[in-house]
DNA sequence: CCAAGTCTGTTGTTTGAACAACAAAAGCGG
DNA sequence: CCGCTTTTGTTGTTCAAACAACAGACTTGG
């Protein structure tokens, strides 16, 4: 991990290098890695800890009865996982966490980091301020989601998407940290049917794409 | 507001009845009565104060630009909206908070509780700590409904929705805080294809019900 | 470099849900 | 109590999206 890697994630912004990483011995630290594909969290049971991507990245994923996968959100290095269940102890995971990608990550203990011991950690409300901001960042990209799948046709929801990440990026060039399955699952829609549909917007002169990136064309506010 | 109101909601938890009136001043609190329909805040607006429901309910709705009305949730009586937005100064509403019926409201000036101010609030890391876990049960709500509408067919959706309440209420036999269409803009279906669907559930033996009253028979996890 | 696997795009078929329109029932106010 | 509004249920039609099957492009590792 790199020297200033935890004062720049959003959890230990304000703290300094050194009392963060003095810090990770009360928060019970450890490192762990993943291939791409492995589940870090399977749903159902409770987790001890949080999980903080330091490389790669990771998928919050529903996977229910009849196999539909559906992908809730999409975690970088620096970022936060779990946090949500950290702070309500003994709530089972209704989510899987999978890698994305070859993947590093520090597990926190949620218990100790809650805590409001005395003793080492100067820090701690800091620490539950900054979880504060992170647990509400969550919830926006929760509702984003929401607002992405809130079109019933595979266009509008497309078009919420793409032009979210284009106003994100400030450009109308961008790529996306999806393949084409990941955005179909995020979007609640059929691969197949989406990649028709993306084919119509380009010959409609909605769009460009080649792979992950994308280029919006002047209009996407249209239907 | 009865005396001890303050004290039995998840916000002013652990703190006394005293204390709680005290801090409110320094909240910067204020009360507003709604009619049924009244739109509370609108999508766009930056809300200064988030808002705890006093009496009456609430509901989190995201309107788009074909008209689809889609609710995120619902809030009752000692519970909180708005609260991320109050955590993320600047950020705008993607939301609209509408009254379900006769409210009162609560609001609360988010700067001044996140502030440490020392002064008067003794309590208000209390308050933060407090609010991380609201924002944390939020989260798993907005959670909840994505889990409820991941099936793309009527009858799954419902069946993940009713089977979580009949979960919740400890008992088969329960009640919704919604009416067909409000249920219909939660799960993300066209009310008369989902009054249908429930009847044809009705006469394939897995439930019954009247009004916004259920009841699940054996087998509620099959499709 | 080649072979195996993965990812993306294309097409045709089928189906389930949206939509529209209406009837019945329930709730409400005067 | 009666008329008006709101809510709920029913039916038929239409259409968009799921689904299945496949071909070509792209990766990757041996």
């Amino acid at each position: 991990m790199n020297d200033d890697f935890l004062t720049n994630t959003t959890l230990f912004r304000g703290v300094s290098s050194e009392d963060a990483k003095a810090m990770l011995g009360c928060l019970g630290a450890y490192e762990k890695r993943y291939e791409k594909g492995d589940t870090i969290f399977h749903a159902g049971v409770c987790a001890q800890s949080m999980g903080m991507v330091l490389s790669g990245s990771v998928n919050i994923e529903i996977d229910d009865l009849w196999g539909n996968k559906t992908i809730l959100g999409h975690v970088e290095a620096g970022q936060l996982f779990a946090e949500t269940y950290a702070c309500i102890p003994g709530e089972p995971l209704m989510v899987n966490v999978v890698a994305c990608e070859k993947s590093e990550v520090l597990f926190l203990n949620a218990a100790k980091l809650l805590c409001s011991c005395q003793n080492s950690c100067a820090h701690h409300t800091k620490l539950i301020r900054n979880l504060l901001q992170i647990s509400a960042q969550k919830n926006l990209s929760l509702s984003r989601r929401s607002l992405h799948t809130s079109s019933k046709s595979i266009r509008g929801r497309l078009l919420s998407y793409l032009s979210e990440q284009a106003k994100q990026n400030g450009s109308c060039q961008f790529t996306i940290p999806f393949n084409r399955q990941q955005l179909a699952d995020y979007l609640g829609v059929d691969r197949s049917a989406m990649s028709n549909e993306l084919s119509k917007m380009r010959s409609d002169g909605l769009l460009l794409y080649s792979k992950s990136t994308f280029s919006l064309r002047q209009s996407p506010h249209l239907h």
